[in-house]
DNA sequence: GAAGATAGTTATGTAGTATAACGATAAGCG
DNA sequence: CGCTTATCGTTATACTACATAACTATCTTC
């Protein structure tokens, strides 16, 4: 070892990242997302599919889109998950009497069974990952979290992007 | 319209997940990246290529090694964004008098000047996104995230819990 | 009853990321 | 020294998450 440039400390090469949000939320995410879907493959759950159980056992008789809407996926991609959750014997799709066009999803026995299994794997797990925070911190992390999410959208609306064009090259590396 | 189960609040309907610090951090994640690139795509660069040129510009003479270690991507990977980096005739390849295998990476003036410019841009979107917090609210936030990256790859081990752990953060009553 | 909107679906595309393996060079060890 | 093993950059490839267009059946509206 010992190479390179200054070998006196253990320099952090990305400070000038990590003053950004969203850089911390995107190490954050890919630090922990793999390890989510560890722990939810023994139950046959991937992150979209729990979210979806979730959601149905906590507020069955919702329709798909009403799910898609909550959990902000994509209807199409919806489908398959609800056909995966369906499959296993965990919600089942009802039409529903005032449009035949909607499903509502509503859980079965064994899938609030399930859920609650993986759900008690998954808080274990996502305790640890804010077991060096105390609960105010935690709380000011969901906290920060979900106003960073809902400013998101509206942020991107370029207010001060004033003159100079600033593309030069063509590129898209 | 006014169809929904009980027509009476907005109720939120995963209240479940969003006790889970992983969900949030998937929520924020998938409502910021998209923005993030539009905001970085008028000056020819993406997410990772920023990413690259920023720890480029912030300690020029790494090796190509060292930053997809900084950054926690994987070295193919890195490679086409080191080549359109590069192309761009934002950074250079110098190859390493001390290992004839390695390139150091080298920032280009046209490339600190043009890191520059969308390092402004970015730090204001990022700072719209924390807009409706104060500084010490945006300060637990990071320190939040940097905890639980760290804590991301550890918490997976085994589910059988060593002696006397500490369950502090939020259960589910 | 016709026109347009909506729910679920199918097919398909794209971006991000991960893995295996290769040639070239380096480092370790007899 | 010569052999083995490890490392650097690279290529090719695969997989996952996510997004879009378009179809059908039905609903809503006028």
């Amino acid at each position: 070892m010992s190479r390179v440039p200054s070998d006196t400390a253990p320099r952090v090469q990305d400070s000038d990242l990590r003053r950004l949000v969203g850089y911390n939320i995107q190490r954050a995410h890919s630090a922990v997302m793999g390890a989510v879907n560890r722990v939810l493959t023994p139950f046959g759950l991937r992150r979209a599919s729990y979210s979806v159980l979730s959601v149905v056992v906590e507020t069955p008789g919702l329709r798909q889109a009403d799910v898609a809407q909550v959990l902000a996926i994509e209807r199409p991609n919806l489908v398959q998950i609800v056909d995966g959750l369906e499959q296993a014997g965990w919600i089942m799709r009802r039409r529903a009497d005032a449009d035949k066009r909607a499903y509502e999803l509503h859980p079965t026995l064994a899938g609030r069974s399930h859920y609650t299994q993986a759900r008690g794997a998954l808080v274990a797990f996502d305790g640890r990952l804010t077991a060096d925070l105390d609960e105010p911190a935690v709380l000011a992390l969901i906290d920060g979290l979900h106003a960073v999410e809902a400013a998101g959208p509206e942020a991107e609306a370029s207010p001060a992007m004033e003159n100079g064009e600033v593309r030069r090259g063509v590129q898209t590396p």
